[in-house]
DNA sequence: GTTGTCTTTGACAACGATGTCAAATAACGA
DNA sequence: TCGTTATTTGACATCGTTGTCAAAGACAAC
């Protein structure tokens, strides 16, 4: 009868509430079971039946609720959590592309948060997305400690860190080759006829800066050089800026510096530019965008790569891989643009 | 009885399932919705009745299920779903950690997707999201035509649209002012004594482009210059690189080129780079990461701000704000560095 | 002892979908 | 025509939580 279709139209509508299938069923007049049939393409549904539920379906504006099909399928969700320091380095953006295409192929989706590395919003954030059901968690960890989450990795949801190994948990990770890297530029830099080489370092409690320096001087001892000298804990860029300022106008300036990471290497090229004599060679760890055209020399590696792998180790868990905690790392390379083949003075 | 605890423990490890809170109340010895009242610490529960509780909950490992909760509550997340081109440009990912604090203010918690720029899958994608029954949509559209989200404004989910204006909806919109940044670009040019013009530009079709082609073209005609030309469609690095190449070979080169976005401006540079002439005048359209250590001269914009604005938005349509779309436009501002004060040759 | 108030607890339904199972109908061969 | 099988449909339970409502217990005042 057309009057009832109508009023439930115009229940769906007035309600402000999204149309559920029983409206549905209702308006198309069959059983609830039999839209749900019908609208999933289920073998055995009548054609004209099939038809009516999608016209009443279309009608209603109907969409599914994902939450209800979650809870009843299995209390698990299609997502993947990833937490991350700072997803607007663009650092950190690669790798989550990298990972976002990886999860699509897999029908998984990604959901992000930030924690301005903040350990305590980390671990809050934590508890958030696996309350949410994610079925793997990514973490590029700011914490300094990573127990807690210790028992949920046997607690069934998987966790892949990337970038920085947890401490106190065995767990998949990805990382890069950042000794690799820095001994390399280390070696580069040696080969060049540099001594007297200055390295700047961002925090050297985290680990990735803890193995690029130790790359580096794992370069000077081999090339027996002993007249290198460190800055570390140099965190953000007016600070690398200062730092790299000191030492160009120090007595016995560096013939050649190597700075740690992408925000570093801006700071050192900030201090470069208002510097009057010829800027001393220089090498940074992490490829960057306009690198080529300011001709700078680079350890580049492929964070989009990084993030794919980590992807990959979360994806072999979900699908039941039980094996021990493995690690992927992804190389490096010196690309070479000028500023670390200066000779030096 | 210590034997029965033992069980109920056994029976929530082996399941490999996440204990639920059935198998905590049973082991506190409560029942299910005292269990729920004493985690939720609502209030009148006994003191000791919260604690055996606690205690149960703490040995199971319980945590909440957050699906069956968010179904329970009113079948709404707590999500809001951001939809971009392309997350790993910088760009947007600086739109993304603005939208983000934001958000977070308000206990939402942002979910993102990639669509590579592809009309059909930001369908998708958006389809994906209204079925996870987000709070809210933000786009950064990548369609042309958006009529398929105008019946999803009315089902109630709000959507907020940014950098681009959506076609064929009436939505809230967050936009950066294209149209003055350019007149801005263009009048610097001229004050600066430039007459020979060239201007680089993306995807004409794309609203903002065609903004910001059209205040160009407003501060010439205000200026009476009608010595100007236009390369339009220029959509990658690569290609912006040759049409500059070509400009500068040209017989009678601009003294001064205006690119309309990052992309195109880092094109440029490349250009200039293997020019051995002196280089034109440069005014990029978007600041970026060192720009000011190659002195290049910028339409800047606070895209973090954008972001938030955006955000704000939306959480006021969350909130019950039932008033018509609004459109909030961040401003503009050209930084000179050098590169755009370089006098006509 | 009775009444009334306040605290604490539990039984039950509900959120919106899907899985199980059985009933109703259609189609077929003998 | 009847029995048998295949198709199509619907009633009901279920996922894990929270809201409603009523029952039970504690305590004070009369």
């Amino acid at each position: 009868m057309i009057r009832n279709d109508i009023d439930v139209i115009l229940a769906a509508m007035s309600a402000l509430r999204r149309p559920t299938l029983t409206q549905v069923a209702s308006l198309a007049g069959v059983s609830l079971k039999t839209a749900s049939r019908a609208l999933n393409r289920e073998p055995n549904v009548a054609e004209d039946t099939e038809r009516r539920v999608r016209d009443a379906a279309d009608v209603l504006g109907y969409r599914l609720n994902g939450i209800a099909r979650e809870l009843r399928r299995g209390a698990t969700s299609a997502l993947v959590g990833l937490i991350s320091g700072d997803l607007a380095n663009p650092f950190y953006s690669a790798v989550a592309s990298g990972i976002e295409r990886e999860l699509r192929q897999h029908g998984l989706q990604l959901i992000t948060a930030n924690t301005d590395e903040d350990a305590e919003l980390e671990r809050s954030l934590v508890d958030a997305f696996l309350e949410r059901r994610v079925r793997a968690m990514l973490v590029v960890p700011s914490a300094e400690r990573h127990d807690h989450l210790a028992a949920e990795g046997a607690g069934g949801v998987p966790f892949v860190f990337l970038d920085r190994p947890p401490l106190g948990v065995a767990a998949d990770v990805a990382l890069i080759d950042n000794l690799g890297g820095a001994r390399s530029a280390g070696e580069h830099l040696l080969a060049g006829g540099h001594r007297r080489i200055a390295l700047v370092s961002d925090l050297a409690r985290k680990a990735p800066q803890r193995d690029r320096i130790e790359g580096f001087v794992q370069a000077m001892q081999a090339g027996g050089n002993r007249d290198w000298f460190l800055t570390t804990d140099v965190h953000d860029v007016r600070r690398a800026e200062d730092v790299v300022r000191d030492l160009l106008a120090s007595e016995q300036p560096p013939t050649a510096i190597f700075t740690t990471n992408n925000r570093l290497t801006t700071g050192a090229l900030r201090a470069f530019r208002d510097h009057p004599g010829a800027p001393p060679a220089l090498i940074g760890f992490d490829d960057f965008d306009l690198a080529d055209v300011l001709g700078i020399t680079v350890v580049a590696h492929d964070m989009v790569a990084l993030g794919r792998e980590a992807a990959r180790l979360a994806y072999a868990r979900i699908s039941g891989y039980e094996g021990p905690a493995r690690t992927v790392v992804i190389s490096t390379t010196v690309i070479p643009r000028g500023s670390g083949e200066r000779a030096p003075a």
